[in-house]
Order: structure tokens, then C-alpha cells, then sequence
DNA sequence: TCAATAGTGTCTATGAGACATTATGCA
DNA sequence: TGCATAATGTCTCATAGACACTATTGA
């Protein structure tokens, strides 16, 4: 401890302080679109607007356990969600406050539907991203949620990440390739897609039974959960001309 | 400014303040190796030891110019180099001086004969990725040249980078390839590897010319440059197995 | 000549898109 | 019966790995 004040005066007062916070764009799926948690400013800056959820990160903290801490702020329940590092934003004119770092995640949540507002009484909402790109976000949260969806679209690719936008442990093929449908933006073909998924080991697990109770007609499916696959290789294609 | 002065007392200051650093996995080819450039520490802590390099960040910088400003100081002259982030690594007890947080930066760069030491008298070199890996380094900068060197390995799968690690503007199809062996590990089929690189539109660009001044035996072979394309797409593969 | 690298061409296996066909369920 | 979804199967094209073969250079 001793040497530890000692080291302090060695050269790391030299530079301005800055402060530390984290950011998420935390997506679902709601009413069939892909969404992204959004709160409402309570104080300044910005105070009023639209913005990301994120918070300062607490000096006993890693940027990791305060994205943990926000999610469960946020969500309120304890969920199966899951959150990585996406990307760093940092300058000294981000934030009329001063020079702010903030640690940007990518967060996946099956569909709370009601998240909860924070200390400091934010409304929290999702909000489909196609609307939430043309909103004037708070900061620079327009750039963070373009980053944060491409890399939701990208990583589905090779993840096997698209079962966390689901509710339940296990599911039916279709309700799988609706989740890819919607991230994506396009159709896939059923078929192409249930070779596809089955080809790959480990992938999915077969659980032997059947979806009961269904709305409208067809043929009951067979439930899949996650098998202990860490990657779908060869990785799924969203792209070809593009 | 006197708004700016009164926000800072809303609420920034009830939070520690942390220093904001860079450090780089600056890889370039040497001696038909990937090597990574190391810098022996001149101060505390871990003085003595080997780490990457980097540096605190400036108050009016942002890491990307902290990091293009670090790259000159280290390489002495300016290359057509490249830089992007790579992750960001915080917590309360990566460093004994106080909570740091480090934005860490893959570079790219061709062979640099003689880095020079920074301002604190430090030696630099390039390591051998295998041999830096096995070494001791400080802080937790182990972690950060494994991630580097899978960022790296991964990337030009899908991005025109490898020729970044040439001198020249101008490469044969065997110093490309070369580049791909070295990085990954393996040996390609160089008909293949030429079939495949040349199939992707407007990634190469034929010059016209033909090297000249050859040490060794050998059809003489036609040079190439880079081309507008900003993605491989498809992409190579690196594994199958794996 | 031989060795070494560049460049061309061929065969084959794999994977993905397109799409037809059958199966099963509800209204 | 009609409609909707699940599940199976088939055809074809694009791509990549393996590899044979020719071309061109220096020693």
C-alpha cells in the first residue's frame, strides 16, 4: 500500500484524469423487429433525449462486471442474456462534462416486456433499430448503435447467438430462422436453412419432442435446443451481392 | 464554457477518475517470422521487464491520435502503416499506480530495420510472436498479443491487409502468398492461392510489369498492386479442421 | 542439365440456392 | 377442403483442395 502511493507520484499525475463509463445496445426481438433499449435522459446533458443505457463504472469495477450490474438494472430480472465488448469511444469533445471513456457492449436479450426505468426515473424502451437510427441520440450514439447492429448481423454469422433472442431453452427450427429472418432483413428458405443448421456438429442437440399447442395451422415441429458447438463453421452467409 | 464549468459539478467528479492509455500489438514479417515490436521498460512498474508500447493518452487527443502519434515515435519515420482497436482492457488492479484503463491497437507494418527507443531511453524490438508469447511481459499484455495475434490471423481473411506487410506498392503473387504463410502457419497451394486471389474483383490490380533482378532461379513473375476492393469476399480460409 | 518458382488447367468434393414433394395440423 | 408450416429430397452452380503439367529463369 505504502509502495502503491509512492508509485501514484511517480508520473500518473501527469495526466488529466478522465472518467469511465460503460454504454450497451442491448437488442431483442419485439413484435417481430429487432430492438434496442433506449432511455430517456433525466439530467444534463443531453437531458430529455434518447440515449443508450450505460452508466459510470465504479473504481472497484472491471468495464465487464458494470455492463453486468447495468443489465440487471435495466432488465430488473435476472435473464440469460449475454454481453461483449464492442467497441471504445473516447475523446476530449464527446461530453461537455470532459473527457469521457466509454466502453461500448453489445448486449442480446430475449423480449422483457417491461424493463425498467433507473435510479433516476429514465424511461427505458425498445425501440425497433430502424427507427432508432433516425432518432438524434444523445452523445455519439447514433455511431455506437450502427456499430453495435453490425456487429450483431455479423456475428450471428459464426456464433451460435441467435437462440438468446428466444425465450425458452429449447425451440423449433422455424422459430430459429425467424430470428435470423428479422436480424438479417430478408427471407431464407426453410429448407436451405434446416440442412444448413443440422449440418453443423454439436450445433443443435435434438430434445425428441414436439411443439403443442399452436395458433394457427400446420405441422407440429420438432424442439431443438443448443448443443455445445462454440462456433458455426462453415459460418452462415447473409450476403452475396453485397 | 461557464456551462461547461457547471456541469462538470453535476455529477462527473463523484466518480474516481482513471488514466487513459494505448497500447499497440504492432506486428510486421521479419526474418520470414510475424514478429510483434516489444519495448523494455525504463520505469516503473515492471521496470526492466518486457511490454508492448504504448503510452498515456494527452488531454486532447483521442486514443486513435494517441496511437498514430505513438506509431511515428516508435518507427521513427512514417509508414504506410495501419491502426485499429482492438479491445480495451480495465480494471482496478491491472497496475499497481491506480485504475488504467488501456485501449489496445492492432498495427500493421513491413519490416522496419531499426525501431527506434522512445523519449525514456527504451529498447525496442521485434520479437518473434512464438517466442513473445512464451516471454513474461508486464501487465497483462500476454493477453493482449494473444488477442492481437488471432485479430490479425482472423482479419485478412476478409480484408485486403497482408500487403501491408510488404515495402513495396508492388508485390508478386509468391511474396502475398508468403505473407499468408507466415501469418497462419501453414502452406498454401500456390495455384490455388492464385486462382482464388485474383477471382476477387478489383482486390489486385496488374501492373504491367515483371520483377526483375532475381537472387535465385525461377520464371520471372508479374507484379500487382492493390486495388480498390475494401473486403475479400468470399473470404480465404484459413482452417478446416480446426 | 537441374532446381526453383510462375502460371495454366483439370478433377472432385462440398456447400448453398432454388424448388418440388410429402407430411401434418387447424379452421 | 383449403391453407399453413414442417420435413425430405433433388438439381445445379460456385468454390476450394489436390495435383498434373507447362513456362521461364539462374546456377
Amino acid at each position: 500500500m505504502s509502495e502503491k502511493s509512492f508509485l501514484k507520484n511517480y508520473n500518473i499525475r501527469d495526466y488529466e484524469p478522465v472518467s469511465l463509463t460503460v454504454d450497451m445496445t442491448l437488442f431483442t426481438i419485439k413484435s417481430g423487429e429487432l430492438s434496442v433499449l433506449l432511455v430517456e435522459r433525466g439530467g444534463h446533458p443531453f437531458q430529455g433525449q434518447w440515449a443508450l443505457p450505460g452508466g459510470f463504472v465504479e473504481p472497484n469495477e472491471t468495464p465487464d462486471e458494470s455492463i453486468e450490474r447495468e443489465l440487471q438494472e435495466e432488465t430488473a430480472i435476472t435473464l440469460a442474456t449475454y454481453a461483449e465488448q464492442l467497441k471504445t469511444y473516447a475523446g476530449p469533445n464527446r461530453d461537455p462534462r470532459g473527457y469521457i471513456v466509454s466502453v461500448a457492449y453489445v448486449a442480446l436479450a430475449p423480449i422483457i416486456e417491461s424493463p425498467v426505468a433507473g435510479d433516476d426515473a429514465r424511461k427505458a424502451v425498445f425501440i425497433p433499430v430502424e427507427e432508432a437510427l433516425k432518432m438524434d441520440l444523445a452523445f455519439d450514439h447514433n455511431i455506437i448503435l450502427q456499430d453495435g447492429l453490425e456487429r450483431v448481423r455479423a456475428k450471428i454469422e459464426y456464433a451460435p447467438l441467435a437462440p438468446l433472442f428466444l425465450e425458452e431453452d429449447s425451440f423449433t427450427l422455424g422459430e430459429l430462422r425467424t430470428v435470423y429472418e428479422i436480424i438479417w432483413g430478408k427471407r431464407l428458405t426453410p429448407s436451405n436453412f434446416r440442412r444448413k443448421v443440422l449440418s453443423v456438429e454439436n450445433l443443435l442437440e435434438a430434445t425428441g419432442e414436439v411443439l403443442q399447442s399452436r395458433i394457427r395451422g400446420g405441422r407440429r415441429s420438432e424442439l431443438y435446443k443448443l448443443g455445445t458447438a462454440v462456433e458455426i463453421y462453415p459460418p452462415f452467409r447473409r450476403n452475396d451481392e453485397n
